[in-house]
RNA sequence: GGCCAGGUAGCUCAGUUGGUAGAGCAGCGGACUGAAAAUCCGCGUGUCGGUGGUUCGAUUCCGCCCCUGGCCA
């Protein structure tokens, strides 16, 4: 039985960083980044990482653990949360798991089935066959070897056909077999799970808009110039697809002009908080604050010190 | 002031030889098991600039007016 932590979720946008802080100083917490992008060293402007201050003031468990070269996965993540929240429990604290990346709460809490890792090497193969006669061609394929999961695929998604094929692939056996059915489900009963989003979504969308342009007057461009230079870097790796880089990157390829690229790239965020937002609502027993009320701090804080006298801990910072 | 080209969805535009219209983008909803800031699925009524006229019927044809851009004065 995992100790309990305490979840802050919410879209891009919503605060959840400044809150952490604010929350670390009060109570005995530790901050685990649930953030597919700020795991990226060398990607700070564009993931809105903590400023070296901020994190000096708020250590955060999770941050810069891999080269943009390399990728990151759920399943690591998983790994990773696992030994920094019971190294946070061993020192007598509680984990404060900040972030928004709902696949990563998702798995956090359910677990995920024991499948194999992905393998660079079928991935190009299969890349290749893609390239040569289409998704909608692999997809057939896989309807004839794990029928279940070609229903629940659909054609046009390479992603995912791409996995169950490798799945297939490396096990023998069909990925819909080897899933364990518990991923929807609820919450880890000890946890406190809460939501900090926009009572209106207008507020958050021109947050986004100024919080993009801030990026760009902090070097932004520079920032994935330098990451271009290296030589070693694409426009297909998950490091470079990530909102910002890969718009900044297309216009340093020439094929747009930054003002369309500051355009687009606002416009992925609005649409990842929207998809944000999705998965949120699905979460079961999360409590929402509204991101933009000025007493949310407030009410979170209470919530949490009533969380912590509940489970016989004073909520007095050690 | 004259001539020309435009004014159609939030934006950029297509289209209707007269039967009240559709793409891309944006937006909205959803899915989500080792790439998840990823990948994918679904959703299109808007005084067709205004106003008169012709017509069974006008966004479409005609007149006038308004607005935008260009050229000429």
């Amino acid at each position: 039985m995992p100790s309990p932590a305490i979840l802050l979720m919410g879209p891009t946008g919503a605060g959840k960083t400044d809150l952490a802080a604010r929350l670390v100083a009060q109570f005995p917490l530790e901050i685990v980044s649930v953030d597919s992008a700020m795991v990226f060293r060398g990607m700070d402007i564009g993931t809105a990482k903590p400023s070296p201050e901020l994190l000096a003031r708020a250590p955060h468990h999770l941050i810069d653990l891999v080269d943009p070269v390399e990728s990151y996965s759920a399943a690591r993540f998983l790994a990773d949360a696992g030994s920094a929240m019971n190294a946070i429990v061993a020192r007598g604290r509680t984990p404060l798991l900040v972030g928004g990346t709902m696949l990563y709460f998702r798995a956090l809490q359910s677990g995920l089935a024991r499948l194999p890792a992905a393998d660079p090497a079928i991935r190009e193969r299969l890349d290749a066959r893609a390239s040569a006669v289409g998704w909608p061609a692999l997809h057939a394929e896989l309807a004839r070897l794990d029928p279940a999961s070609a229903a629940r695929i659909r054609p046009g998604d390479r992603q995912r056909i791409q996995r169950a094929l490798e799945v297939i692939e490396q096990t023998g056996r069909p990925m819909s077999s080897q899933l364990d059915e518990n991923l929807r489900g609820a919450t880890r009963p000890g946890d406190l799970p809460l939501v900090l989003a926009p009572a209106e979504r207008g507020a958050l969308f021109e947050r986004i808009g100024q919080r993009f342009d801030a990026m760009l007057r902090q070097g932004l461009v520079g920032e994935v110039a330098a990451l271009r230079a290296r030589g070693d870097l694409h426009a297909g790796l998950p490091s470079m697809r990530l909102i910002g880089y890969r718009q900044i990157w297309e216009h340093l390829e020439g094929g747009i002009a930054l003002g369309e690229a500051a355009l687009k790239a606002a416009a992925a965020t609005r649409q990842f908080a929207r998809r944000q937002l999705t998965w949120l609502r699905a979460e079961p027993r999360a409590e929402w604050f509204d991101a933009f009320d000025a007493s949310s701090p407030e009410r979170i804080a209470a919530r949490i010190a009533e969380w912590f006298r509940a489970r016989g801990i004073p909520p007095e910072r050690c």
